[in-house]
RNA sequence: GCCGGCAUAGCUCAGUUGGUAGAGCAACUGAUUUGUAAUCAGUAGGUCCCGGGUUCGACUCCUGGUGCCGGCACCA
């Protein structure tokens, strides 16, 4: 005779055994159309397993994040169902839930191909039709080995061999598919509906090790109903027109060639992108303490040695052949390099902390298959910069590298940022002691500074551990971009060492950090985020002059040299043609101010005002236009843009 | 690096069973002096990614590379 309880704290009494499905339906028949699991005591479980005792239930419907994640599982059983139906042969390995869908890894000679994917959906909307029973089972471990070794599931045994033994394990049945999984599942395949589709195929290792085989695995999407469906494929639609390289073409910012995999050929416009961001980088570390250097971009390899990147990265270092008897290596980041500006003279612990930053230009021979468009390249400039400090300074120092990091974000128009904290990797340098200690005064400044963070297990660097700043773009995309890194090894390992107040030599701690991490990722994440609607202090051109006959030449050339005077980088286009030839022309390039001057505005010395992403126009006064456009500048505000006509 | 796909004019793309290539836009030239997202006409533009092979003949078929795209692995 369980007692039930419901999340708005009303009980309800049955007199035998229920079920989520039968609470539901004691609800209401919309709720039990909508269920598709129910969680018990805080545990998600099938809405047909029977509840004996009191509980505290709460039903889950398709529409809910459980729901959904429910959904897609189950649509990477269908998919696995169908798999196995039209290709008998293949193995199927695991399959769970991701954002926005789902996928299932097979082990077959054949690959997929787009027309299989095309099959495989057809046969999964035929199964959904069928509404099969979704069963679930325990069996003994030793059994369910037995039967998937039986039954030419060679991966399936292995996950399951890998339970203790004698524990109880749970299989899902569904026609004559079986599968071994912890659920919960929906209660038929017709509950799964249509509002799914297959995206793409891909290869995959085993357990997610490259030393093993390559396994298919197939991508789907999965949604509760077919409008959010359909605006997801949409949402695909607009990340693919706002891809950084189609806006790079667009907006003559960049190109890449063939004889440099990797790296950028840096247009005019791009390049100017690219100072505007060191120069606002450049005041703001300025303001904060850092002071600038630069470091040799090429240094003997006996240095990386020291400093333990040759051990960890060789094979991604580029390096020359013996020079005058020497081997060097090209810089992979700017480390080392700092620490010999830091080794110069005798320091004291009064000089700390000392910050140092460098824009450094940075080499990676990352692998081919690694390369993504300014996103991932092998040549790139870190805003990079190191605080040597005192273990007492640690908190302090990393607080300080922690709102400076958020207040730029803030400024670049990112708001929601998620802070990784890294810790210690398998592969790594110094002793546990050192790695309890850095990952403390790590978390202890977190906590002071009040800041919320989510664990990321054995990802920290080899030397230290590590904060990972995940910034969130426009259309819901995650990247990291800043790190924090607390390094209580490298120094020790080059010899840095200060005088304390005690008069004897300490090595200090080093605080590694970056903000935009590479300037070219940056770009690249920004372009995106804004989809090439540079916000006006960042935009390459600022102003386009545009004449509408060829009497307003001169006032134009006039009106673009008082927009340069006052800091404005403005350009005219004089050329004899239609205005609404122009104003598309320079919109596509995503212009942001257009300023049309006709016989009317060079009577009254005033332009016609058309903001990029607005039909509309305004006339107002040379003299108020460049207060306007100066003011916006300096604010650097972002929606300004938008909010005017 | 691994799995799969792709590579033709500056860009987007056609190109039938193997007979050395076309369109639109862009560029250039001329005309047009124009009021807010494409004025008209003409001209020019190609090592069909690179190498090797099969063939009388290869953009097309085979083969080895390179680059890019989607993932996987990697990311100091």
């Amino acid at each position: 005779m369980p007692t039930i309880t419901l999340p708005d704290g009303s009980h309800r009494d049955f007199d035998n055994t229920t079920s989520g499905a039968s609470i539901a339906a004691s609800i209401g028949a919309g709720l039990a159309k909508a269920a598709v699991a129910v969680r018990v005591d805080g545990e998600l479980w099938d809405l047909t397993r029977d509840i004996e005792d009191d509980a505290t239930v709460e039903i889950v419907t398709r529409d809910s994040d459980d729901g959904l994640e429910l959904l897609r599982h189950d649509a990477a059983h269908v998919l696995a169902e169908a798999v196995k139906e039209l290709w008998p042969e293949t193995q199927v390995t695991i399959g769970p839930a991701i954002e926005n869908g789902f996928y299932y890894d097979f082990s077959r000679d054949e690959p997929f191909t787009e027309d299989d994917l095309e099959t495989i959906e057809k046969r999964m909307r035929e199964i959904v039709d069928r509404d099969e029973p979704i069963v679930r089972e325990v069996w003994d471990r030793d059994d369910a080995v037995e039967f998937f070794k039986r039954t030419g599931e060679d991966y399936k045994a292995e996950i399951i061999a890998a339970i203790p033994a004698g524990e109880a394990i749970s299989l899902y049945r569904q026609g004559d598919f079986i599968d071994l999984c912890r659920g919960p599942h929906l209660p038929s395949t017709g509950k799964l509906g249509k509002a799914f589709k297959l995206t793409h195929v891909s290869g995959a290792y085993w357990r997610g090790d490259s030393n093993n085989e390559m396994l298919q695995r197939v991508y789907g999407t999965a949604w509760s109903n077919d409008k959010q469906l359909k605006n997801y494929l949409h949402m695909l639609e607009e990340a693919e027109k706002r891809d950084h390289r189609r806006l790079g073409r667009i907006m003559d910012l960049f190109h890449f060639q063939e004889e440099a995999p990797g790296a950028i050929f840096w247009h005019p416009k791009g390049w100017s992108l690219f100072q505007n961001l060191i120069g606002f980088m450049r005041e703001q570390q300025n303001r904060a303490g850092y002071r600038e250097i630069n470091t040799p971009e090429l240094m003997d390899r006996t240095l990386w040695e020291a400093s333990g990147h040759w051990q960890s990265f060789a094979e991604n270092m580029y390096t020359t052949e013996t020079v005058d008897g020497r081997h060097y290596a090209i810089k992979p980041m700017n480390c080392p390099g700092h620490v010999q500006v830091f080794k110069q003279g005798i320091t004291s612990y009064r000089d700390l902390p000392c910050r140092l930053a460098e824009f450094g230009k940075c080499h990676r021979y990352e692998p081919s298959g690694a390369l993504h468009g300014m996103m991932r390249v092998r040549a790139f400039t870190q805003d990079d910069a190191h605080v040597f400090c005192t273990p007492e300074q640690i908190t302090e120092e990393s607080i300080a590298v922690c709102n400076l990091i958020l207040g730029i974000y803030r400024d670049f128009g990112f708001n929601d940022i998620r802070i990784k904290f890294a810790d210690r990797p398998e592969v790594r340098v110094g002793e546990d002691a050192v790695w309890d200690q850095a990952e403390a005064a790590l978390k202890k400044a977190l906590q002071t500074a009040g800041l919320e963070y989510t664990h990321n297990p054995g990802e920290g660097a080899f030397y230290g551990p590590k904060l990972e700043f995940v910034l969130r773009d426009a259309i819901g995309r995650d990247w990291q971009c800043g790190t924090l890194q607390v390094d209580l090894n490298m120094p020790g390992r080059l010899g840095a060492t200060y005088i304390g107040e005690d008069g004897s030599k300490h090595v200090p701690v080093m605080l590694h950090r970056a903000i935009f991490g590479s300037l070219e990722r940056f770009i690249g994440i920004l372009l995106e985020h804004h989809a090439g609607n540079l916000p006006l202090w960042l935009a390459p051109t600022q102003v386009k002059v545009l004449t509408i006959t060829s009497e307003a030449d001169d006032f134009a050339q006039e009106v673009a040299a008082l927009l340069n005077d006052n800091g404005l980088r403005a350009d005219v286009d004089l050329r004899n043609e239609k205005i609404a030839y122009k104003v598309r022309e320079h919109s596509v390039a995503k212009v942001p101010v257009l300023l049309a001057v006709g016989q009317r505005e060079v009577e009254t010395r005033s332009v016609a005002m058309r903001r990029l992403g607005s039909k509309h126009q305004r006339v107002i006064s040379v003299e108020d236009a460049i207060g306007e456009l100066r003011k916006e500048v300096e604010s650097r505000s972002r929606n300004a843009a938008r909010n005017q006509t």
